[in-house]
DNA sequence: CAGATGGCATAACACGTTTTAATAGAGATC
DNA sequence: GATCTCTATTAAAACGTGTTATGCCATCTG
């Protein structure tokens, strides 16, 4: 094809590849007048360098993966979004792969990233199994956890205090009056599932209740709608419909709302309903949604600044497992203000006050 | 670091490194006991083939890349799935750029592809410039457009028929009654815009009316609930609220009704309202909406299947413009029987009836 | 003015794989 | 038993870049 190498550009400036190479990598190690009349040469034949060869030559490349559990979750686009932009700027290209909650799915993207030789990965696992993570790392691969938590200090992770969540979400729907309160998990193995679920554990004690007889746990096959749906007409062909519901996440809870509103049962009048990551269609939703926000982007961000540290220098990197608190959205399906509040929502927001954006901050954190 | 290459294989099989590549290309080629002997070595090791050394010597990448112009958006979400899905399946990895509508991070993007040296690119291009896909074409890069048709016999590409959808919008609107009808459009540099606009005179003519009168178009600064929001929110303060509004997608359609019922305007009341594109989410807002929807997830798919298929035999490659028909749903925005609708409807759908899924299908499609 | 110093450019090799041409070995045919 | 054919395997070259040891030249020092 009419791919150009490096070795025609050194022609055309008159210098040898090695200087070429000095330009692109290192320019401060060239004279100036020579850097340009190079730099001169590469726009005139539109060279591009060739990143598999700079790959296999540098023993590293310039690419990082990105292995999310459902690409079609509001909330990994977001992470997604956040680690895409930091990336890019830093020069990065990022490989996505889908493991929709497949563990053999994300063997395969493992694979791919071990492959490709990206620099490091950006993970949600979809389970606690340490040696899928070991084998990467054995390969010199970094990885930082994206909302699971490293249980090891020598690991990187950047996740949101679900424990810290699901309290703040039961003590709301307590506050409310409710004393029957149903918890629509995900599958169990999630471990923000059981985190949300202790949180809510919490509360009640707090509040003097027994976790027993107060909250009543179901379990979805998926983090979906539909299965919201369908757990929603369950309970009410059950009918055990408890005064309150607290949802892992939002597309459990629209999916609910959507299962209760068409069975004609009223939220909140009937039923108290609450989801959880205050996805941007919370707002928007039949009965607006309450939930507990989460700072997402800002998320993909930290951990692709984590990673990418980790990278540049893995010596100087001190691992850190970074904790975002979380924060209550109080709208109309818990008889909140409804939309009004939706209005003065910031889009991306960082839920810890002493975090400014950009990666200067990074150091300041513990 | 702990990477193993294809020479130590050779030697734990007693081999030589040739034939280990064989035994990972053409396995055909070499005699069982031997091909067995060296995958015994392979899965001894750990090892995995390095990328981009294949890359640097076989000429070519196992890579795509995806440049979307918002990952925020359901729908370049779920095309995303779609082609993951099938590049996954035929062991291709995805580089994912988001050119959030910038052109000049669309442009970044594509340099970041081309250095990798992806097989193809798919991609929605913020603007028509053909100078930039002339460019990667040059460069041995197939490229198939998505959700932009090719004007030209020499490119792919996969779309839905936009001016189809604008027909349906507005010839619906106008079996409503209605008689003053805005629409509110997306920046007029991306075209379907203009198509959807163009089918909505296409439904006033083919009723007798006189587009000028009848259809007001109000232009946004972007596709984004936000922009609706502020879009209905000047609407009202101008006093010149129409009787019903298309928008030119279901973001801003769910911003304009988040406008509206927050000003006290009713929908379908006071103003009809209709979206495009039918997000999981246009089912489940505070008046579930009405949309125009789009087979999304097999529109990824499709292009995926298109790109690989020219990728693998350029030169028996025939280039295809595939053209969907869009389909009108109603709901409660437009008077319809609201949320009952959303329930039977199935999350990937092809509109085209004669359509069958599976690569295979591909001949069958003009 | 001779020698030392330091900045730059050069040439050659290495990276891990694929590929091509060449070789060895096993049957088959005469 | 010799030659031929066919298959299974090997050795070596090549891909485009990064790196390093080396050499050159100019400037500075005494």
């Amino acid at each position: 094809m009419g791919t150009v190498s490096i070795k025609e550009v050194a022609r055309l400036a008159r210098v040898s590849p090695g200087t070429v190479s000095n330009v692109l990598n290192r320019p401060e190690r060239v004279a100036p007048t020579t850097r340009e009349r190079v730099r001169q040469a590469i726009r005139e034949l539109g060279f591009v360098r060739h990143g598999s060869a700079s790959t296999l030559r540098a023993g590293h490349s310039r690419t990082i993966g990105l292995s999310v559990m459902d690409i079609g979750n509001p909330f990994f686009t977001d992470v997604a979004a956040g680690a895409e932009d930091v990336a890019s700027d830093l020069g990065y290209a990022v490989i996505l792969g889908n493991s929709a909650g497949s563990r053999s799915k994300e063997e395969h993207n493992l694979l791919v990233f071990a492959e490709q030789r990206v620099r490091g990965v950006l993970i949600t696992p979809s389970d606690e199994d340490p040696r899928l993570l070991d084998g990467l790392r054995e390969r010199g691969i970094s990885v930082v956890l994206v909302d699971r938590p490293a249980h090891r200090p020598d690991l990187c992770s950047v996740t949101v205090d679900d424990v810290a969540g699901g309290r703040l979400a039961v003590a709301h729907l307590l506050d409310l009056g409710a004393r029957r309160i149903g918890y629509l998990t995900g599958p169990r193995t999630i471990r923000q599932c059981l985190d949300r679920e202790r949180g809510g554990g919490q509360a009640l004690a707090a509040a003097g209740l027994d976790p027993e007889t107060v909250l009543e746990a179901v379990e979805a096959p998926a983090m979906t709608a539909r299965a919201g749906q369908e757990a929603a007409e369950r309970l009410i062909a059950s009918g055990r419909l408890p005064e309150a519901i607290f949802c892992a996440n939002d597309l459990l809870a629209l999916g609910v709302l959507r299962g209760l509103l068409q069975a004609g049962v009223g939220v909140p009048g009937d039923v108290a309903l609450i989801g959880y990551d205050d996805i941007d269609f919370a707002a928007a939703s039949a009965v607006s949604l309450s939930s507990v926000r989460q700072p997402t982007y800002r998320l993909g961000q930290i951990a692709a600044e984590l990673l990418l540290e980790e990278c540049g220098d893995p010596g100087a990197h001190a691992h850190r497992q970074i904790v975002f608190q979380p924060e209550l959205v109080v709208r109309e399906s818990t008889g909140g203000p409804g939309r009004a509040a939706a209005t003065t929502r910031r889009r991306v927001s960082a839920s810890s006050p002493e975090l400014k954006p950009g990666v200067s901050t990074l150091k300041e954190i513990r």
